[in-house]
DNA sequence: AGGGTTTTTT
């Protein structure tokens, strides 16, 4: 039973070679790292929880602890098979590595190519790239006390508002994100002698894009750099094929068996059949906890509530475990998500009703059962409406693997699946990558500030199609970030550094000719955070809402943006910053329903981008000092006033970016959108959803769900529009040339 | 008159 078998297969060009070994599976599996911040729910949510603070060790400690975690690191499969495996990696530019959970790849390839570089003298980095934050700081965080250093010595990460690295730093963990950024910087990587993409089967659209400037980087100016792209699913091919067909090595991993079972017969109450599944798995199965993946908040905040009801009535009938149920989903305040990392005491078993972020981005220890209802829902981008839309669908049968795989992490376990066998094999192998459904506004700025003159023919991983890449040049063009000719302007410079999406970069650039800069920075650092306003329970709603009202004068007449610089203006200047166990700031939050949490980032983004800003407007500033100086606003950190000519300036920065965001108001009360005359109602969560006497609206966001939903809805006047859309302005139809 | 999955940016 102990007995597993580990291979290492290589295939390449066509042939397979297959390398069979023997290993005994240890009883621990400390060789993997986990989640690193496992949040107690009694835990004070006063500490700087993103402050990351390693403790510094002298030489002797970290060597003995390097010397103790080898044997642990000798258990793992990737260190077992280190020689055939480096044996391909040494021969070949790029190789596609499939190495499954627990096969040590992502702590164990890095270092082993860091050796190499030391061995053979050779210069340059090794950069790794994660698709979360977490991951990239947790990673770093073990393989430095595997190396024997501090994190920010040889071994460190970079990620957003978090650069542990120094001149020392060798072997860099990073986001994607942040490779990107450092594309942008330095077009050729010329710090990296070789750059390792992990979690490539995740295909986020940073992944993607990384993917496509690696080949062009390697066919062009770096033909010396070495890439290896790791994957935990058998997406080999593609990979493989990418890069002209490179070898494919396949690693097992150390993972424990897990029992599929199916249903019979369809269901079309999933709530209901989630339900019947966790009450019979606990008169049924052993002890252990139980994680059900739902597809979103409204049948989540149902299942919690019936099942606890009914746990306790069939716990006392009968002599079984009494089921404590939680949510867990991305909206839920942290110190309530807490609650489904703390083990249940006594005769209880835990469970956990999760979205898709259970899948991948938080891990749950104890979890011996997985219930899955096989959905998920999905923002899909239409570039020909300009707008997106939200939708429940299946998901693949990778997705169906990943969370079926969450049972098996500490011992065998059950999966449920609330579908047939039938349907299952009728699910997609893999789901749909992110590019192919989202606005790739971005992505084609990024592509023309690094040089891409023909974005439609660029070697795309996975190209968007041709109408999407239109639709975001034409987007471009109207932010004045490309000119006539489709090249990008010095303003398409200034925005593609900026840290936000082009739109709002606009926004900021408007504001700094309207001299309006910090009050504008102060909002889009709100618009940049997500879940900043948490969703009130449905008996607190009317309460809360009237609560945020009276809290925000301007914001009640103006709408969402104006409200956010209100909140803003209260958090930061009107209550004590003291950080004591129930300080002011944490019981307004509260109060009003907003996220605590959610303010501190703010206030990081707000310190960012005012930096940036101060940087990219200086040129400007003294291009400009004949005579008088420029004001950009920067200056200006006062509370937003009543003044109507103030909050019109901002307002219409706003609109220079978000143009196409507009309706107006009709008789009949409804509004109608200036550009298709479609209907389009503003969204409940919206200060302005009651009031409907606005000339017109403006919104940041176009959402179809049950219908069409503006988010983030601002009043407008009419005369406005016209002001900002002069025909000097932006918004002129002219086909962009490609 | 009534509601949104998830991730990320020197």
């Amino acid at each position: 039973m102990d007995g597993k078998t580990s291979t290492v297969h290589m295939k390449q060009n066509g042939s397979i070679k297959k390398v069979n070994l023997f290993q005994k599976r240890p009883n621990q599996r400390d060789g993997e790292v986990k989640t690193v911040k496992m949040a107690t729910a009694t835990e004070n949510d006063d500490e700087d929880d993103d402050a990351y603070l390693h403790r510094h060790s002298g030489r002797n400690e970290l060597l003995s602890k390097s010397a103790m975690l080898l044997s642990v690191r000798k258990t793992l499969p990737v260190f077992q098979n280190r020689g055939e495996i480096m044996k391909y990696l040494n021969a070949n530019q790029v190789t596609v590595l499939i190495g499954e959970t627990g096969s040590g790849k992502s702590t164990q390839i890095p270092q082993f190519m860091y050796e190499n570089l030391q061995r053979n003298s050779k210069g340059g980095s090794i950069a790794v790239t994660q698709p979360r934050r977490v991951a990239a700081i947790n990673l770093a965080t073990r393989v430095a006390s595997e190396y024997g250093c501090n994190v920010g010595d040889e071994v460190g990460y970079s990620v957003r508002f978090d650069n542990t690295t120094s001149p020392k730093t060798r072997l860099k963990y990073l986001t994607d994100g942040m490779l990107l950024r450092e594309l942008m910087m330095n077009k050729e990587l010329k710090e990296y002698s070789v750059i390792i993409i992990d979690e490539a089967h995740e295909r986020t659209m940073l992944t993607d894009l990384i993917l496509g400037f690696l080949k062009s980087l390697i066919q062009g100016p770096r033909p010396d750099l070495k890439i290896v792209i790791m994957s935990a699913t058998l997406q080999a091919e593609t990979f493989s094929n990418f890069f002209g067909g490179c070898p494919i090595l396949f690693v097992e991993g150390r993972k424990f068996p897990v029992t599929q079972y199916y249903l019979r017969a369809p269901t079309d109450d999933i709530v209901d059949s989630i339900i019947r599944c966790c009450v019979q798995i606990n008169q049924g199965e052993q002890m252990g906890d139980i994680l059900c993946f739902l597809p979103g908040q409204e049948e989540i905040d149902k299942a919690v509530m019936i099942l606890n009801k009914v746990s306790h009535i069939i716990a006392k009938e009968n002599s079984v475990p009494l089921m404590v149920a939680y949510p867990l989903y991305a909206a839920l305040p942290p110190a309530k998500q807490a609650f489904v990392f703390n083990p249940v005491k006594g005769f209880k078993r835990k469970v956990i009703f999760s979205t898709n972020i259970a899948e991948t981005s938080v891990t749950i220890s104890g979890v011996k059962f997985v219930v899955d209802a096989g959905l998920r829902k999905v923002k899909v981008w239409r570039h020909q409406l300009g707008l997106a839309t939200l939708l429940t669908v299946p998901i693949s049968q990778a997705s169906a693997m990943q969370r079926s795989g969450r049972a098996g992490r500490e011992s065998s376990g059950k999966s449920f699946r609330l579908y047939s066998e039938n349907d299952y094999a009728k699910l997609p192998m893999q789901t749909e990558p992110e590019i192919a459904r989202s606005d790739v506004t971005s992505p084609v700025l990024m592509l023309k500030k690094y040089g891409v003159d023909n974005i439609v023919n660029w070697n795309w991983f996975e190209n968007p199609g041709k109408d999407a890449v239109m639709m975001g040049l034409q987007e471009l063009y109207q932010l004045a970030a490309l000119d006539d000719f489709g090249k990008i302007t010095p303003k398409g410079e200034q925005m593609s550094l900026l840290p936000v999406q082009p739109h709002l970069a606009g926004v900021l650039i408007k504001a700094s000719e309207y001299a309006c800069l910090s009050q504008v920075i102060d909002i889009v650092s709100c618009l940049s955070v997500e879940n900043l306003l948490l969703n009130p329970q449905p008996e607190q709603r009317d309460e809360v809402n009237e609560r945020r009202l009276a809290s925000c004068n301007e914001g009640s007449k103006y709408g969402d943006l104006i409200m956010l610089k209100e909140l803003f203006d209260i958090y930061f200047n009107e209550l004590s910053k003291s950080t004591s166990v129930n300080s002011e700031r944490q019981d307004w939050c509260k109060e009003l329903c907003v996220s605590y949490r959610g303010f501190k980032n703010v206030v990081k983004i707000r310190n960012q981008l005012r930096m940036y800003c101060r940087r990219l407007f200086k040129a400007e500033e003294l291009a400009n000092t004949v005579g008088e100086q420029k004001h950009n606003g920067l200056d200006n950190t006062d509370k937003i006033g009543q003044s109507k000519e103030e909050i019109g300036n901002i307002l219409k920065c706003f609109l220079t970016g978000f143009t196409k965001n507009t309706a107006i108001g009709m008789p009949d009360r409804s509004y109608r959108t200036v550009t298709t005359g479609e209907a389009v109602s503003v969204h409940p969560s919206s200060m302005l959803f009651l009031d409907k006497a606005c000339p017109a609206i403006m919104y940041t966001e176009y959402v179809f769900t049950t219908k069409g939903y503006a988010r983030n809805v601002s009043r407008i006047e009419l005369s406005w529009l016209q002001e900002m859309v002069s025909p000097s302005g932006n918004v002129a139809k002219r086909k962009v040339v490609e």
